[in-house]
DNA sequence: AAGCTGGGCAACCGCAGTGAC
DNA sequence: TGTCACTGCGGTTGCCCAGCT
């Protein structure tokens, strides 16, 4: 048998995988190189042709604004499910989703890494902000890119945020942790943005007991908030509303379903608003080319003009 | 102009599931 | 029931090219 042929594919291989599969159909890859039609392996022929010369495939066409946002809320749903993914997205292959994903995670994580203060020894989650927030204290501007129309977010996108699908339930956060900073859920190896993909996420707050715990929150901004205070601020921002018609005292255990909502509007983070005004950039430039899902987890958090 | 860097993309690899025997 | 081949999927790698220095 003659050696297994890799690498790019010849014009010449395409019409020979074409023709094989007008005439059967696409299957029986591996019979393309019993036949000697061709020196690829099946997996090989399969690949070419689901990828590239599959009919009404989006060859060349860049994902638009919205294909990228309903890879990001699908992924939220079923994890790294590519091929899952892939259905819902008419003339986009599996491998086309996997390196959007791929490449906006490496565009998030330079973001994110590039601004990051560089600390001279590392500390775990000692009186600091989860890292996340950190960055997006210091982040600078970048261009702008295609998710520019990104402008409001509901708190079931920031449950079904990248972000969230790091952790396991076993990592779940509650909201006093995330507004507390003193203590923290995050490792520092989150911006390593390794997916764990479950798809039985749920967004669990456990225990989030009204009022909050008696520790006063130490912002960024110099501001500490007594529990009452917060509470209030809390109740007044839509972070809330997304728990509909739930009092506070309901919400100790709530389980959030990760399928986004189409709930109403969020307000962008206060925290970028704050540091917009620290280093003007042009607003919409600054917002706008942040992935989605940074803004998803920064939103619940209230606004220090309004405490 | 040349070298470097990073992003996008195509293709390969390894593993798991499934069905035929 | 076990084995094998085939297929599908997700992770990873490597190439190409545009932009930058």
């Amino acid at each position: 048998m003659s050696e297994i042929k890799k690498g790019p594919w010849k014009i010449e291989e395409d019409e020979v995988l074409i023709k094989h599969v007008k005439k059967y159909g696409p299957r029986d890859w591996s019979s393309i190189r019993s036949k000697g039609l061709l020196q690829r392996t099946g997996k090989s022929c399969r690949l070419r042709w689901v990828n590239k010369l599959r009919p009404n495939l989006k060859t060349g066409v860049k994902f638009s604004a919205e294909e990228e946002r309903t890879v990001v809320e699908l992924q939220a749903q079923f994890g790294n499910k590519w091929a899952r993914i892939a259905t819902y997205l008419p003339g986009r292959t599996d491998n086309d989703v996997k390196n959007l994903w791929s490449s906006r995670q490496k565009r998030l994580a330079k973001i994110l890494r590039t601004s990051a203060p560089q600390p001279s020894k590392p500390q775990k989650n000692i009186n600091r902000e989860p890292p996340i927030l950190q960055e997006v204290h210091s982040v600078e501007a970048p261009k702008l890119n295609s998710l520019a129309e990104e402008s409001s977010l509901s708190m079931s996108q920031y449950c079904s945020s990248s972000y969230m699908n790091n952790f396991d339930t076993t990592n779940m956060v509650s909201l006093p942790e995330l507004v507390n900073s003193t203590s923290l859920p995050f490792e520092p190896d989150l911006f390593q943005l390794e997916f764990t993909p479950n798809e039985k996420r749920t967004c669990i707050w456990p225990q989030f007991p009204l009022p909050f715990p008696q520790i006063p929150l130490q912002t960024n901004f110099g501001h500490p908030l007594e529990h009452q205070e917060l509470h209030m601020k809390l109740e007044e921002t839509d972070f809330l509303d997304y728990f509909g018609q739930l009092s506070a005292s309901d919400i100790g255990n709530v389980q959030v379903p990760l399928v986004p909502s189409c709930s109403g509007p969020v307000r962008r983070s206060e925290i970028v608003v704050k540091r917009e005004m620290d280093n003007p950039v042009t607003p919409d430039s600054f917002i706008d080319d942040f992935p989605m899902d940074m803004f998803d987890y920064i939103d619940p958090l209230p606004s220090p003009s309004e405490w």
